[in-house]
DNA sequence: CCATTAGTCAAGTGATTGTTTAACTATTTG
DNA sequence: CAAATAGTTAAACAATCACTTGACTAATGG
């Protein structure tokens, strides 16, 4: 027996939100986020040796989180800040919670 | 100039929850969470006939949604019905929202 | 007993991803 | 200018993952 179910959620809307899910999805990222999180607008590279982590894998990991809009950057000389834009996730999360 | 900052969240915790970040990090997944989260406790194949998905690939996703926690089963008679643990969910975005 | 329904499992495939390394640009400072 | 600092990018590799297919178990109904 079939019985459709109706759901208000389209799959459209669950693409763009699992891709914002999937940017939190890796320890190092969400270690990031967090640390955003905590002091705010931190540079790269003191952002990379807080987490033990090379430069260049900060900065690859970076672009996950700003190309989905979790992570906002500014540059002021040679150096980029980055920070966390917290109704990205809140809005992600809203009608789950 | 070297300049490690404190941060209260460490990796271990970050990894724990990255898991179940990436149980959400897939768009049929969250469909199906968005789905038991509307309609309550839905059998397997109720669900994978809505989602337009076949049973195996819904089994499979559901695997992964149970393994992190997300999504209770019970099994009642030859029918398995799934449940949203909306709590684990909240836990994991306490500290981010 | 036989057919149907509901669910699980394993193998295989194509695609994506996290990490390292190295080369590169841009900015600041001596 | 030369050296150091900050950041970006691409290549390469191993690992993981979403999905399909097919075979399998378990429960239900005629």
């Amino acid at each position: 027996m079939i019985l459709f179910m109706k759901i208000s959620v389209d799959r459209e809307d669950c693409e763009r939100r699992a891709k914002i899910f999937a940017a939190l999805a890796d320890a190092t990222r969400l270690w990031m986020v967090e640390l955003l999180r905590e002091h705010g607008e931190t540079s790269g590279s003191a952002a990379a040796e807080t987490l033990r982590i090379s430069l260049a894998l900060f900065c690859h990991h970076a672009k996950v989180l700003t190309d989905v809009g979790l992570v906002l950057k500014r540059k002021q000389g040679q150096t980029v800040y980055y920070s966390l834009d917290a109704e990205v996730l809140v809005d992600c999360v809203r009608s789950l919670t």
